[in-house]
DNA sequence: ACGTTTTCGTGACTAAGTCACAGACGATCG
DNA sequence: CGATCGTCTGTGACTTAGTCACGAAAACGT
């Protein structure tokens, strides 16, 4: 069996595109970056709060979402295994910093990359700049999707996306109402209007902060339509 | 009087954050970056379109927007005298873009830094690094604020604040009901009752193309009303 | 002056969000 | 087990936003 040394980089296996770092960059992380732990329900950034390293997660979600003063939020994107925290880091460490706050959504492992350790391979390895670059990329993606999805699409075709996107293998979702609507930016009335339409139509099957799906094919319809 | 070097830099000084620079670095600048300048309606950067260099605005503005297939629009930010592109240039690199295109919207003069000399510079210059990171940071933020708009603001107070943004010393717009629509993601007929409405009210003059603000306190209000 | 194009106005309708309140479910505790 | 309590869901009446269809008015060119 072979034992992990204290800066065990092992993880890496886990980011293809870090997997093209040289030797000695590879070590650099080895040597500085920690493994943390952290429990569900956990706010990790918030605004105010400086950010003092960029995180990667190795297993686990974090939902990062954006809450209005009224109380209504609206999920902006989910970071998961492979993916990092770079967005927020650097909104965070802006002047002004916006609305946003990262939640651990299931309990979250994570490798915490020190603020110089991360200067330093930007420095010296073209590579990790690329990495750190696609990452941005992809988030910038993500949130020019929320603004298009809520600034024009109906809520009714928003709320068959998720509803697909978040049920597992066995189709079900444990949710409550309001938690969908806080997925989307709406609101609790208009989210149980709309499950209460797709139950009548024999799409689901509704009970106490459980949705089963029923007819996928249909809800893929909706979901899918212009 | 000084002779403008063929590889002049004297731009620099429009952007207070690169005047850190060491003189080599910004000597690479004046060597590889370009002036270019750029008539009033091009298309600068669009979906499938490539983006190769880092784009650093001098003169004019720059307005970043997202079509929807049904030919709404909406605006994400403007881009204008020592702003950068970053933003886009990164996120058109990734692989699947999203819709979002810049147009000039004035004449622009920039500066074109070309890929291999914007890599060369993140390797050797933290201070470059902050200069590019801050801008990815302020055009995060822009993004989570137009999200926050659109997902939870009231139209007549996002109308109000366009209006105070978008006139100039005189009190007057130029722009078409429609270019207001577009500018908030909404659509003609809503934003023609809302100034209908405020003319009513007293606080603004129509005419054809063409807004003028009377009561521009009033708007004040409406547009920092919670 | 005439027809053309663009911009603006409006009524009738659908969709989304607000407000207020009632009922229903599920956990917990005597 | 049955009563109680907090949370979740259902619903009606209303306001605001967006859609559709159409027509009128203003600028523009020839």
């Amino acid at each position: 069996m072979q034992e992990a040394a204290a800066n065990d980089a092992s993880w890496l296996g886990r980011f293809p595109e870090l997997a093209v770092l040289s030797q000695d960059d590879r070590e650099l992380l080895g040597e500085r970056a920690m493994v943390v732990s952290l429990p569900a329900g956990q706010t990790i950034f918030a605004p105010g709060r400086p950010a003092e390293q960029f995180l990667l997660v190795l297993d686990g979600t974090v939902r990062v979402q954006q809450s209005a003063a009224s109380g209504r939020e609206i999920v902006l994107y989910r970071v998961s295994s492979g993916e990092s925290c770079i967005l927020t880091t650097a909104c965070l460490l802006s002047q002004d910093s916006y609305y946003a706050e990262g939640l651990t959504e299931t309990a979250v492992t994570a490798v915490a990359v020190p603020r110089a350790a991360f200067d330093a391979l930007m420095a010296r390895s073209s590579q990790f700049r690329q990495f750190v670059f696609s990452n941005y990329a992809q988030r910038i993606a993500d949130l020019l999707h929320v603004v298009e999805e809520v600034a024009f699409e109906r809520i009714d075709k928003r709320l068959a996306q998720r509803l697909l996107e978040r049920t597992g293998e066995n189709g079900e979702l444990n949710a409550t109402h309001q938690d969908l609507a806080s997925e989307l930016g709406s609101v609790r009335e208009v989210i149980s209007r709309h499950l209460k339409e797709f139950q009548r139509r024999g799409w689901i099957d509704l009970s106490r902060g459980r949705i089963a799906l029923v007819e996928r094919a249909a809800i893929a319809r909706l979901a899918a339509s212009d």
